[in-house]
DNA sequence: AATAATTTTTAGTCTTGTCTAAAAAATGTT
DNA sequence: AACATTTTTTAGACAAGACTAAAAATTATT
């Protein structure tokens, strides 16, 4: 068993991993996790012991397969206990992620089956974000950002880059929820903020929302 | 907000203080939570500058208003929680502790909120044991130990004062549950058996399991 | 290639919560 | 009341996880 806090290091160079591919640094690490580069190295080398991670001084570090799968049952466990908050207790999406951030902890195998089940075996969280399955592996879908979308171009809304309670609720208030379709009318040079047709209702959103918003094409 | 550990020590002292109503001994705590005399002698230090009890060196502890309110919202959750494992995820009774000892940790009011309603309210747990409001307020039933029933007495089954898993499977096996109506038949002068009617089945139990079956007296 | 800037690691400190061993206080026994 | 036993507290140590400051390694720049 690991601890929160063992777990929770694992848990950010997994998702750092999804996006970079090379290896995950010290300060990336620290950066994300909100702390120090030599609280970093304290725990990697831990990690390391444990055989969660592979690492090299001044080199940063790769999950091994152990620690891929260890990492992707903690995201399993977040992203269900999300679903649970926002189907089972009326949480709205913008509310989840703290809560999620400590019921993932919750060391119990049955529990979180359970739990699957009653949820009836969700695919993806309230964000959009895939569920890992049991076995660590989750269907990576082939989403692209809003922004990289042209002028007569469309997609569905399928998940969210930024997921603070600031863009949800920005999101929300303009009823632009997962599912939704979206066309692109217009994409101006100038700041390439977008004309959009959404609910069949047409407005402006600028670049750093076109951002933080994925699609999946039509 | 509390560590868990200050948690774990102020529901060890709730508990306690609901049998003796004396203060409660540094010893008392040790044996409950398996931990040193000396680790409480530093907790209850630690508790008492927090205003959570009160504590004078070698006389042991008591909770203040503000102590029994956190620790009763402590026990509130764990006993939501079990309530949740049993109705909503298929746990038996024996298996919700651990589970629930992890979750009532969880720093979310909306979280407990939204589970007691989903839960419908719930007075007890599966247990028998009362769950106290918001205001730490709990209903005391007058249940009484099975032990102290005589011959031609009868009750109905409200707890258990034992909730081990052996203890509970056993029960489970005699079909004994909450709310099952039991007729004392005979009480044995030589080792304090009891012969019993339940479930319109008659049969004859130890001593040490009438004393661990709640009661209350028809 | 030498120097400057940045990143990473090391060394040492702090806090929380635990422990052991010893001292002090309270309680029990004759 | 004096001694023995038990309980409680103190003092000092340790592990986990974080921090600061300084050293070492790497990367960037001229």
């Amino acid at each position: 068993m690991f601890s929160q806090s063992e777990e929770n290091y694992l848990k950010t160079i997994y998702h750092l991993s999804l996006i970079s591919n090379k290896g995950i640094t010290t300060n990336a690490i620290a950066k994300k996790l909100e702390t120090k580069a030599s609280s970093v190295t304290d725990m990697v080398q831990k990690l390391s012991e444990k055989e969660l991670i592979i690492y090299k001084k001044y080199q940063g570090v790769t999950l091994t397969e152990f620690g891929k799968k260890t990492a992707a049952n903690i995201v399993r466990k977040h992203r269900l206990w999300e679903v649970f908050l926002v189907e089972k207790l009326n949480f709205s999406w913008d509310e989840v992620h703290d809560v999620a951030e400590q019921l993932e902890h919750i060391k119990s195998p049955k529990l979180i089956n359970q739990l699957d089940a009653l949820l009836g075996f969700p695919t993806h969280d309230p964000h959009g974000d895939p569920i890992p399955d049991k076995d660590g592996y989750a269907n990576i879908v082939d989403k692209i950002l809003l922004s990289t979308l042209n002028k007569d171009e469309s997609g569905v809304c399928v998940g969210v880059n930024d997921s603070s309670s600031e863009f949800l609720r920005f999101l929300d208030k303009k009823k632009i929820t997962l599912g939704k379709k979206i066309n692109v009318l217009e994409k101006e040079d100038f700041d390439d903020s977008l004309s959009i047709m959404i609910n069949d209702k047409k407005f402006s959103i600028s670049q750093k929302i076109a951002n933080n918003l994925y699609i999946k094409k039509l």
